[in-house]
DNA sequence: TTAACAAAGTGTAAGAAATACACTAATTAG
DNA sequence: CTAATTAGTGTATTTCTTACACTTTGTTAA
């Protein structure tokens, strides 16, 4: 079973692979998490251009030629939205060749999360507008975005059972309800109170502020900070497991 | 602070973004592994081309413009190889600006898995020869493929314990000694028979074929085969856990 | 001032899973 | 028939996970 190829023969009987230049629009779009005390949010922008003008869709943008693509992420999601210095996952590459009407356009996507109430939200002239979108509404997106949003939400779900970032959507200063509401939020089901309790504090790495929430109609909550420090020191060799089981509640 | 980006102006302000074309390289690379009763392997070619030509580096190739990624990467694959249908996970795309001496160079890297006994290797005319190494030999790779065989060997490593991918690498039929040592080489780990034993019949996809090993110089051990259908039932929803401990054996 | 409301906070028993650990059984080779 | 080699097996202990409901603390409004 020899390999004949015409095409890799081609290809590659050159000693210069640059005589082919791969002849295509590179971009990256952006997963941008937030929450907000209830939900699970996506910051979306209102497309400026064809094609899908007017269309909300994930913010995205061309990578230069002479920029890495760490790089271009950031400075995309630094320009779309002001925000540095995040967290930003790759994610997955799309490229299908028929994903964009105008040619071919192959993507990284990558998420990152922020607070949503640490950034304003500025329009860039791409696009119209720029806003949160509940994770619930975002189905119907142009291209393959939905797909995209898809995987990264996944990713999302994989990786808050085993790195702190959760909290990189909360307040410095955050309740255990606050805590468990975006947890849930995020794996989409509901977990027992007291179990996310014991289960998170016995990792040992949230501080406990002795300081009380304000300005709520009922029992004030505890402030709690992640201690960042901590947590280094007791997982980063092997990393942690949450694993906390969705309820159950009333099978009686 | 509204964005005011040149660059980002320069880039978009047009209507058709085709006017900007991202002139690079676009490529796959692939990490195959097998495994050998013994080792973890890793199949290389030597390059017969410069840059870095006689070096033994990954199997990759370009992406052609009308052709999808995973498409690609099945075919340089199949071409390299001459191994189809196989388990293919696309891992990360690797694309910092200096990675390849000639010029830019985007690679998404995958994975996947293949009984060594059932191919042959092919050398194609890219190539000098194809070789399968052990992994504890594929340092010192040129351009980032150290790098990208690093993330891929990750990857493999989560997904053992979540996926019955394991099977893959090894014979149809397969005592329960050849498939702990296949865990013990992809998790780089001593794990304890009778806990593995334990565990993996536990999770009621293996089937005990009633036969035994032959030729062996020893007690020869029962074979078992991997039940997919049996697998699909129980796991398909959920996914299964795979965790055993590594051996901490005579702390006494 | 007090009653109604709302969410915070708390403990335990039962079951499941993970771990540590060492000897006997079956076969071949010499 | 003995030595060598690997297969195969069970249990007690510990740790983790689960299910589950009432009391506390504060605010608001009558």
């Amino acid at each position: 079973m020899d390999i004949k190829s015409k095409n890799l023969e081609t290809k590659h009987n050159k000693n210069n692979a640059f005589d082919n230049f791969f002849k295509s629009a590179f971009t990256v779009d952006n997963i941008i998490f937030g929450f907000d005390e209830a939900d699970l949010k996506v910051l979306l922008i209102k497309r400026g251009e064809v094609p899908y003008e007017n269309q909300w869709a994930l913010p995205g943008n061309f990578v230069y030629q002479d920029e890495d693509l760490n790089t271009a992420a950031k400075r995309v999601l630094a320009e779309l939205t002001g925000v540095k210095n995040v967290h930003l996952e790759q994610v997955k590459t799309f490229g299908s060749v028929g994903r964009h009407p105008f040619g071919r356009v192959i993507t990284v996507a990558y998420y990152s999360l922020i607070k949503i109430s640490d950034y304003h939200l500025h329009v860039s002239s791409i696009a119209q507008e720029a806003a949160w979108h509940s994770i619930s509404e975002v189905k119907g997106m142009p291209f393959d975005h939905d797909e995209i949003f898809v995987a990264c939400f996944n990713r999302l779900k994989l990786n808050i059972k085993r790195q702190p970032i959760g909290f990189e959507l909360l307040p410095p200063k955050f309740t255990l309800t606050q805590l468990q509401h975006l947890y849930e939020a995020i794996l989409e089901e509901k977990l027992d109170k007291r179990n996310f309790r014991k289960k998170i504090l016995s990792m040992d790495f949230l501080i406990d502020l002795d300081e009380l929430q304000e300005g709520v109609a009922h029992r004030p909550a505890k402030l709690f900070k992640f201690d960042k420090e901590r947590y280094r020191r007791l997982y980063e060799e092997e990393g942690f497991h949450f694993d906390v089981a969705p309820t159950k509640h009333k099978k009686k």
